[in-house]
DNA sequence: TTTTTGCATGTATCA
DNA sequence: GATACATGCAAAAAG
């Protein structure tokens, strides 16, 4: 039987390149491999290289291999047909079947087993070509070769590249050499021979059995599942481990590596790989490579002795150290340290008698999680851990999931500024699987024995968010702070959190807590933080501020995952209310899409909840309430009060100025105010979660309502006389507002063309205005050319001739709804919107430009379809005559807007713009009133649906 | 036309 | 300044 694969048709070294002429001819007779390959040896250069060849070409008995190397029973040939019933050792030779069980019990009892050759404890493979490799020939030792060039003792693989020396540490341990290692002589590791001349040093080492993987009967071999001879790359990645010799068992990194786990195993024999659980478990040669993987963090500067959030907040969470191997940098980024739970550890460790190594964690980015099937791996983690690999290519790789699904993965890596990244392909069914998402974390792991890969994951929580969220400077609210400080007990059982604390790049929970601890009293106050009154003091912010330029770009990309931001709606709105642009601050308006924004170069300070109120008059007020008293008390329009507030530093009323003074409100004036400012916050939300109500409207009224999204005026519909902003703050990652949501030109996902969402009534939209103002412009241009030819024609005739009358004189001979769409494609044309439009400024805002100047559209109409819920609310409550009262109350009372049933409205609004009106040209009276018209019928709609 | 693949680039972080 | 890494982008491949 002839399997078809690959045979080499020359000497893959480079720098050789002799062509093989057949079977057995230039070349050294190979040997098997465990992935059925087999490795040739070059007559010429001398070294070896990992071919795929015809079974009945190498035959066994040329290749010498055909009895078992313990036992001697004379096994199959090496054809993938027949490779159940033998177990190709990497190092040469074979192992039978009843050897391979053998060999699993005694592992799995703890015994030493003289795994590969059992002639010889200790294989000393290094030194000299003319060395004499212990216990074996140089033939019969397949993954050993010596470098002819420059007499070195050189082992390859097909990819040219030397790689391991594996070393029969009392009959178990091997180890890999890594050149990394070598290098950092940190590491002290105690190598059993002088430092190994290497061949081709400039390229990086690789493990053994590197063919293992790369070959499909690799996947065949990981079917069978026997932990034992199952030996894949990462096995022999952990014996490397344990060959290493360490000098720091039993020094202080012992001890704090102790501390860092506290909690007894669960399992008397699951056993986590790190801190004094090892001593129950493993040997003492174990344990004192294992101790080495869990030193102690570099302590901080200012970080308290005595707390450890890791320990006393998270009892259940095991922050591990991974494991110093690997030829990466021996020290990983916390980042990536695997923070595992108890829980994921049961469910890891499936196998009671396996011991979990976990080797590093990583928050899944947006493209990660995404289609692209792409996860990008740590470098160092990747190289620590992950079998070595020397071609871009890469090599398949099986990892096992918690639930013992084995995963198919392409490990490889780019080149990228003459570095590497690595990744992982063809991740998309494991993630989809798994139901794992942007923020979630996956945990990499090993079990031991077998060495075998598993991944876990742990899914991101909305604590995940908020953390990252306030990192990310965009979230401050009470709920982190409630939950870290009254929900200790929560916290402690809940893995997610300190995981999200490290999602957000680096924000370790030390260091979180640090803040407060090392404060001179300790005090936690700011803590408890009251939703709106008291709030982290200026020193939290700026600790939290400069927590938040910490977050990485990974961080900032994904946390803010649409779920995820809708999550965090409420409390980013209520955050919202407490931004204010700094004093100092002066905005920079920027056009997006021909519309105005202000854009603040200084991040926004948090104030304290205030109200504002607008009189009948057009005046404003802000309302404020007493820390001490709860009494409002008024105060100037500009003032931000960024700390507590009493009414004794009310300085800018001395009537007011003590608790004792009387509240300037009404009860029932306050009450009023008070529903009105929860309602608009309740409507509020609405507008972030405009999709929900888009959803419930008539498509006819969609245009408007997002015409008066996108205008800025659905979020202030209720703003008559009560806003909480007077900007709308710089967009920040999250901002759900009409114009944040939109993906970026030609990105996003597709949507329906019967889509309803906002964006997609947006678009529609705006090219309908679009198409307006062309047609408006086309109209335009057709009128003026007319005008101008009928002015010169009629040059002669006398002035007050409607023919030479100016367009917009023209304009109002028209029909009135012809002259609504005039006015509101001027404004449109304007492009200048005011995000805080308010109705009752809208005319003193006109006052100023004259009546030549295009006016901001009504929008009247549009609120009131869009605050029609707002109409009910009032009407049920009995504040339809509200507005009255406002009329008639006295100028210092707060104006509540009027929100009254739908003819109250109008009046009210007609005749609080009917003082200004009077001072405009008629035919603009006439252009609002059609608006408003055209505009109530919208809203009648509305009502009917 | 969509998906895959390989590389380039920008940004955040680290030393 | 160097490095790591998330992601964009264009070319290639596949459907």
């Amino acid at each position: 039987m002839a399997m078809p694969m690959a045979v080499a048709k020359r000497c893959m070294n480079p720098a050789c390149g002799a062509p093989a002429t057949g079977a057995g001819g230039d070349w050294r007779k190979g040997w098997p491999l465990r992935s059925g390959a087999f490795a040739l040896l070059c007559d010429k250069c001398g070294l070896a290289y990992e071919q795929f060849v015809f079974c009945d070409i190498f035959h066994l008995k040329e290749s010498g291999w055909r009895d078992c190397s313990f036992c001697g029973k004379r096994l199959h040939c090496g054809c993938v047909a027949s490779k159940n019933s033998y177990d190709l050792l990497d190092s040469g030779g074979v192992q039978c079947v009843t050897c391979m069980k053998n060999s699993a019990a005694q592992s799995a009892s703890g015994q030493v087993v003289p795994k590969l050759f059992p002639c010889q404890n200790n294989l000393r493979i290094f030194g000299k070509s003319d060395e004499v490799l212990s216990g074996r020939k140089f033939e019969q030792s397949p993954s050993l070769v010596l470098d002819s060039r420059n007499d070195d003792l050189a082992i390859v693989n097909k990819s040219n590249h030397p790689f391991l020396v594996k070393s029969i540490e009392a009959g178990q341990s091997s180890s890999i050499l890594r050149q990394k290692e070598i290098e950092n002589g940190s590491r002290q590791i105690k190598w059993e021979q002088p430092p190994l001349s290497i061949g081709d040093m400039g390229k990086p080492f690789l493990t053994r059995s590197q063919s293992a993987l790369e070959s499909p009967q690799c996947t065949r071999r990981d079917d069978n599942k026997d932990p034992t001879t199952d030996s894949t790359t990462s096995e022999s990645i952990s014996e490397a481990c344990l060959s290493m010799s360490l000098g720091i068992a039993n020094n202080g990194n012992r001890m704090e590596a102790t501390s860092t786990v506290e909690r007894p195993i669960l399992s008397p024999t699951t056993v986590i790989a790190e801190g004094r659980e090892l001593t129950t478990a493993l040997s003492p040669f174990q344990h004192a490579q294992r101790a080495r993987h869990f030193l102690t963090r570099p302590p901080r500067v200012g970080e308290g002795a005595v707390f450890d959030p890791t320990r006393d907040m998270f009892p259940h969470l095991r922050v591990a150290r991974p494991p110093a191997e690997g030829r990466g940098r021996n020290q990983l980024l916390p980042r990536y340290w695997p923070r595992i739970t108890d829980q994921e550890l049961q469910q890891i460790s499936g196998d009671s008698n396996s011991t979990i190594v976990p080797l590093f964690e990583k928050v899944l980015s947006a493209s990660d999680a995404g289609r692209i099937g792409r996860l990008v791996l740590p470098k160092a983690c990747a190289e620590a851990y992950f079998p070595p690999i020397s071609q871009p290519e890469g090599r398949p790789l099986t990892i096992q999931d918690a639930r013992g699904k084995e995963w198919h993965f392409q490990f490889r890596f780019w080149p990228n500024n003459n570095s590497r990244m690595y990744v992982l392909e063809g991740v998309t069914p494991c993630i989809q699987s798994l139901q794992l998402q942007a923020g979630d974390t996956v945990t990499f792991s090993r079990i031991e024995p077998g060495g075998k890969l598993v991944m876990g994951f742990r899914k991101a929580t909305n604590t995940d968010s908020q953390i990252s969220a306030i990192a990310n400077g965009s979230l401050l609210s009470e709920t982190l702070f409630s939950t870290a400080n009254d929900n200790l007990g929560v916290v402690s059982g809940y893995p997610g959190f300190l995981q999200s604390i490290k999602g957000a790049a680096d924000l370790h929970p030390s260091s979180l807590y640090d803040h407060h601890m090392n404060s001179a009293d300790g005090d936690v106050s700011w803590l408890k933080a009251d939703k709106f009154g008291s709030r982290p003091d200026e020193g939290s912010l700026q600790f939290l501020q400069k927590r938040s330029r910490n977050i990485g770009s990974k961080s900032r990309r994904f946390l803010m995952d649409a779920e995820d931001a809708m999550e965090l709606k409420l409390t980013w709105e209520e955050a919202q209310e407490l931004l204010r642009p700094a004093p100092t601050a002066k905005p920079t308006i920027v056009m997006i899409e021909d519309y105005e924004f202000e854009e603040y170069d200084e991040p926004p300070v948090f104030a304290k909840r205030s109200i504002f109120t607008i009189r009948a008059t057009g005046e404003q007020d802000q309302w404020i309430q007493c820390d001490d008293c709860s009494k409002w008390r008024r105060l100037p329009l500009t003032v931000i009060i960024a700390s507590k507030w009493t009414c004794t530093d009310n300085s800018w009323d001395p009537k007011s100025c003590s608790c004792s003074a009387p509240e300037e409100l009404t009860p029932k004036e306050l009450q009023s105010v008070l529903q009105q400012y929860e309602e608009m916050r309740r409507r509020k939300g609405s507008y972030y979660g405009l999709k929900l109500n888009v959803a419930e409207m008539d498509a006819s009224n969609l245009d408007a309502l997002a015409t008066a999204a996108v205008f800025g005026d659905v979020g202030n519909q209720g703003t008559a006389s009560v806003a909480t902003t007077t900007k709308h703050p710089r967009h920040r990652p999250g901002c759900t507002c009409i114009v944040c949501i939109q993906p970026p030109s030609g990105k996003g996902p597709k949507h329906n063309p019967s889509c309803t969402c906002n964006v997609c009534m947006t678009v529609r939209r705006r090219f309908k205005t679009l198409m307006m103002r062309k047609k408006q412009r086309q109209s335009e241009r057709e009128e003026a050319e007319a005008s101008k030819k009928m002015a010169w024609m009629n040059r002669d005739e006398p002035e007050g001739s409607n023919l030479s009358r100016s367009p917009q004189t023209l304009d109002t001979t028209r029909d009135s709804s012809d002259v609504a769409m005039f006015d509101k494609t001027a404004d449109m044309n304007k492009g200048h919107i005011d995000l805080n439009f308010h109705p009752a400024v809208r005319d003193d805002h006109q006052g100023q430009h004259g009546t030549q100047q295009p006016r901001p559209v009504s929008m009247v109409g549009l609120m009131e379809v869009a605050s029609r819920p707002l109409d009910n609310y009032m009407k049920q409550n009995g504040l339809t005559s509200l507005a009255g009262e406002q009329g008639g109350g006295s100028s210092s009372t707060a104006t509540v807007p009027p929100a009254p049933v739908e003819s109250e409205e109008r009046a009210s609004n007609e005749l609080r713009v009917a003082s200004v009106e009077r001072e405009r040209e008629p035919d603009a009276m006439a252009v609002d009133e059609a608006g408003d018209n055209q505009q109530d019928k919208s809203g009648d709609d509305v009502a009917a649906t």
